[in-house]
DNA sequence: ACTGTCGGGACATCCCGTTAGT
DNA sequence: ACTAACGGGATGTCCCGACAGT
């Protein structure tokens, strides 16, 4: 048995992410693992005592992916606007070049674990909130850099972003085509622009 | 006799559409249905040749509701910027109050049914672009009125308003709160105000 | 679907007690009673629930073909000391013409429960405890009528009886002859005879 | 090393023997030995090359801990009657103070190994073989000394002290307490008392 | 129109034993 | 001598759909 390179118990997770991204958790079995990792029922149980704790995994490995594209897209950018700018990019991104297949894992999990999966559920919030503590967090800085209109409101910020960018997600995902994402994203890069200092306030009843 | 079928026929699509739209299509199983409906296999299997059938059935149910609403909403409202609040005003209304326990039936359907039940897909394909030729029309019909500034894009205002709003629903849904609904929303509704005829053009790039 | 004659539900536990009773619950796996019973899981499980439920309900049927024959021994007897004796030879004949293949449901199930199968457990105390109670009850009532000496201990009878036969019941099935059981019956019918009136008390120390 | 390795080998069988005792052979999973043992399972293989012979190594250190029971309290009797009544007290010391937990292993094997584990049927027949002709003996013994009554029946006395004492370990084993054991003791005790020379022919049929 | 029964395949998980690696 | 990974079959249970009975 060789274990160099990807250890087995990495390559399982990241050959069983996409199965679970785009057949759900109810709608994966372990038989679509099998075959996906190439492994036996022995050889699965012994990394993961169950189809819970193998999707947590799974859905732990997309958004590490998600957030080392959005530490890359950020490297190099300073200006509040152009950060935000480049948040956008990164979930736009999700839609042509995903991350995993599927789709947005946060957006699947969000939506399928009803109270039902509460593992996976409690997964999803702490990844979203992250993101949006990204968004409100590069606000709060831009503002305090007089990057920002002061009034702009963080927690508005980085609903809209994200409210309109996975919306898209979804639709990009329902239609099969990237219109309505370029569309969202569009609006949001817009809407985002008008924050800058220097713009009218497009958005009075955005600001506090 | 026959009032008495078709009584129960829609009293099962009654009882199963929440099931579903909790559950998900995978998730459900026969055994739910039975317990949410009171009856017996043979029962529902006389009135929906399958599981898919009825979930079909439950699914059109669902956004028979929604059109309803839309209905109502509408009714009473001539100006295209008063149609389109009320057009937000609905899609809001599925957070605190939905029409189906479990959130939005199409988001629910469009993110589960990835490629794997087509005939689920389809349906939610086509309510969404029923909303969404809803609100392009209503544009159209506000431009040539008069009512709106004549570069409003119809496609653009249909997606941003259902991305976003379903995107808020999905946030509401993960947090069991309707705070980012309610900033998503205020967001939609400042986007519709600046479509109105008189207004600066605050997304010259939403423009056509 | 013929349901005529035995119900299938009791053709299952008719079938699925001697099972049990040779393997016992853990040894008794689900493709054995799908054997013995020539149903498939799915009619299996609409009678029983679980494993369990029907290793309970053989239980219940093994203990209550016992009750018959207690009954129908004791039919006729009115003398404690030949209701005594009948007991015995109730006990006696699960050796060699058992109520149900594989010895005594009550000393086997009594063996295999050890706080694993709380269910089993509390039927096979409540069955023995019900023996015991015959017994006893046959003790006192001889006492009453003058069959018996006075100083005759319900317990200490009933609990003679019942150990020295299940341990020969026992020894009968190691050993896969009756030699056993035959010695261990002529002792307790012995012991069983000198507790009648007018007889020596050779065992003092049994007497309160 | 090889010290070590033996120690290893008697560890293991001491810690299994428990387990097997309380759950049985079926009911016991390798799973809960190497819990037991602390072990994996590699480790166990080298030294057991089956779960079956594992159990017959930990039915052997059982019997053979009874076996030290029964030589350290027969080691300073040598009248025949105190022999038995210490043979009846190792017996009867299993209920209050087990040499293994779960009760008598031979008990407990002669019920589970009805015809499915030849190998450890044969072990507890073994086992109790060896204890009546070690009762056998001291009564032939008993008697060539003048001890016991010429008329005592080896094999009666082995059977009526084997049964009822492995009868009312199984009661208590049912019931959780002593009651029935020490009830049985003392018909034992009385039942061996009557067999020394000098008593009264007490149990007539019981003699040859 | 509806109940209850049943088949038989699929499900997640557990099972025992083997083997590669140290 | 022991760990850890692994195969692959068996386990109890659930699954959907069919159908006989009324």
């Amino acid at each position: 048995v060789v274990t160099r390179g990807l250890a087995t118990k990495a390559r399982i997770v990241r050959d069983a992410a996409p199965v679970f991204n785009v057949r759900g958790f109810s709608g994966t079995s372990m038989a679509d693992l099998l075959l996906a990792t190439g492994l036996q029922k022995g050889g699965l149980y012994n990394h993961f005592g169950s189809k819970e704790q193998l999707a947590v995994a799974a859905f732990d490995y997309a958004t590490d992916l998600i957030a080392e594209r959005f530490d890359r897209a950020l490297a190099d950018k300073d200006h509040a606007v152009d950060r935000l700018l480049a948040i956008v990019g990164v979930i736009r991104s999700f839609a042509d070049s995903p991350v995993v297949t599927g789709g947005c894992p946060v957006l699947n999990t969000a939506i399928e674990s009803d109270d039902l999966f509460p593992g996976l559920r409690e997964r999803a919030q702490r990844a979203m909130t992250h993101w949006q503590r990204r968004i409100g967090g590069t606000v709060k800085r831009g503002v305090a850099a007089g990057e920002l209109r002061p009034d702009s409101d963080p927690f508005m910020v980085a609903t809209v972003i994200t409210a309109t960018l996975e919306g898209a997600v979804m639709l990009a995902k329902l239609y099969g085509d990237t219109a309505h994402m370029d569309r969202a994203a569009t609006h949001v890069e817009t809407y985002i622009r008008s924050l800058a200092v220097g713009q009218e306030p497009d958005f009075p009843e955005d600001r506090r």
